[in-house]
DNA sequence: CAACCATTTAAGTAATCACTTAAATATCTT
DNA sequence: AAGATATTTAAGTGATTACTTAAATGGTTG
């Protein structure tokens, strides 16, 4: 088990719901308050703050306190154990996918021996 | 919105739990009836039944009847739209992680323009 | 055909989830 | 200090989830 795989189970479980993924996609675009984030969502702004408690315990995302707003910065680094899952079965996807897959597997396991 | 993405949201959940995925990580060493593949849980038989059920709603298995018994097998095609999830923010990982990346990033978008 | 075997489906339950409104905490402004 | 602002936390609710046992379905074998 790879450091990545400790906590997967929250990062699986974070990801799972389509408003955390849009959190997590429109914090990509850049860091944003608490506030501004819940400006796209159609729901209360507590509840946008539980979502974010919850990316937050997945480690996907990170808080900084600026006077009263808080902060949220993406920290995906966890998402690398999705894609390290995701990886197993990369060797089972079809046709021409399934070269490209095992070519990105020998490049990440080589690189990773590095 | 690429092909793949079409049901995104029911391959997300289905992952979402440990037992699918152990159920995905044992289908990948080969088919397998549902007896046998129950026989590895710690659940009543309907349960996985259930959870498999889940699964061929994602898309993730493929079933085929032999005789009384049903044999599952992976078919993990969908679970490319979550790799591809994760590549959008692959350019967000640290240090040699983010180069090797960036690198993925590169390749594969000038294998898919293919 | 009758009993059996592999599996799914139905029905029910306890736990978890996504949400709401209301209260609590902390900072900023006057 | 008082009131406004930004956010979190608490408490409650309805929906969904993961499971159970029991009944239903359908193929197999004596």
């Amino acid at each position: 088990m790879t450091a990545a795989a400790v906590g997967t189970e929250e990062v699986f479980r974070a990801i799972a719901d389509p408003n955390r993924r849009r959190m997590l996609e429109l914090l990509a675009a850049g860091d944003f308050p608490a506030q501004e984030l819940a400006a796209h969502f159609d729901m209360t702004f507590a509840a946008v703050s539980q979502h974010l408690k919850v990316l937050l315990g997945a480690g996907l995302v990170a808080r900084r306190a600026a006077g009263r707003t808080r902060i949220y910065r993406l920290t995906p680094d966890k998402l690398l154990a999705v894609e390290e899952w995701t990886a197993t079965y990369r060797k089972f996807w079809h046709s021409r996918l399934q070269r490209l897959g095992k070519y990105l597997d020998d490049q990440k396991s080589s690189a990773a021996a590095k």
